[in-house]
DNA sequence: TGCCGTTGTGTACGCTCGTACACATGGGAT
DNA sequence: ATCCCATGTGTACGAGCGTACACAACGGCA
């Protein structure tokens, strides 16, 4: 036990990571910026994390936590009475109309395992757990193509500069979802 | 007119940093790195492209096309008779069925519009391009929806290393665009 | 034919990067 | 009390980067 001096530096950098990659995205994190804006000598940063792919992987793994949190604070979700594409549309309206960086951020660094392997079960996690959650109202299938639908539609709001429209993701989603939920209420756009 | 010497040097330029994007991902994509790749000098390419962002739009510009080819190579998706849901499932098996490289590398180019504005234009271009296209089959609302999700499948298709489902593919797709499409042959699931 | 400006080339500068490595420090086992 | 080693720090090196800029080459115009 006791890490000497400063226990929670662990921590401090993967914080600083996250902001740096969240004001410049993943090509600006270095040993170097990151030991910056931790305020933290260049040697601690190789010391915990030797490479960045750990680095990012640590980082991608808190991030995760932020949209996880969203979800958490929507418990109708888990109400299989609820409207499950209205609950869903808004978890993503509220995700979304958070600070276009954090939702950049935590896009970023998913996005990024498409190139760093090292990153793709993290990112698979993450695509797992929502798809566990989502199991628990409807099917398996039904399951992965909601995560897929709303994967494609934060996509499209934050590549292009069309806002979110969450009538839309609602009416869409209810679709996927097909009879069961209580869709029959709201318009079609 | 007259180029004097090299007219094609431009076009060389870019499918080189298509190349090298393909090979060492964007991350690796410099201008001394597509200068050696193309076989012309470092001068060259800084000539022809002031700036990386400019190489990345020339080169995601070219890249959407080897997307619109596949799509072009399945006239049936204009056919208001054929079922489009697998139609649309087909063309995604053959994309995602090729190289992985080279999806990786249409893919990596445009999900760079996330954080690079400059891409985001030719992105948004790409999306509205391809929702245009399934326009001539159903509204505009389920257009952009398949176009979604669409993304979202092949984005978990390559983001997780879980393989492509070419009949989960149509039978989601099939949920979006509804009772229309002729979906009620082949197996729900 | 001879000049001129567009087009193309080579080189060098200053910067940031990952990495390595020698050195400090102090808690815990003896 | 002493020693050892996990933990933390500072510095230096070589490589690769964008950029700048002086110079070469040649087609079009006079």
């Amino acid at each position: 036990m006791s890490r000497r001096y400063d226990p929670e530096r662990r921590q401090r950098i993967i914080d600083a990571a996250i902001r740096v990659v969240g004001e410049k995205g993943i090509a600006g994190l270095s040993h170097r910026s990151v030991a910056a804006e931790a305020d933290v000598p260049l040697g601690s940063t190789t010391y915990h994390f030797a490479t960045l792919d750990e680095l990012l992987v640590a980082a991608l793994r808190q991030a995760n936590e932020g949209f996880a949190k969203v979800v958490a604070a929507h418990p109708a979700l888990a109400d299989p009475h609820a409207d499950l594409a209205g609950e869903l549309a808004r978890v993503l309206g509220e995700w979304l109309g958070g600070d276009r960086t954090g939702v950049e951020l935590e896009y970023e660094l998913y996005l990024a395992a498409l190139r760093r392997p090292a990153l793709r079960p993290v990112a698979a996690e993450w695509a797992e757990g929502v798809a566990d959650l989502l199991s628990r109202r409807t099917d398996a299938v039904t399951a992965r193509a909601l995560v897929a639908l709303m994967d494609g539609i934060c996509l499209q709001a934050l590549l292009t500069d069309v806002p979110y429209d969450e009538g839309y993701a609602r009416e869409v989603l209810a679709r996927v979802i097909g009879r069961e939920a209580g869709a029959d209420r709201g318009g079609r756009r």
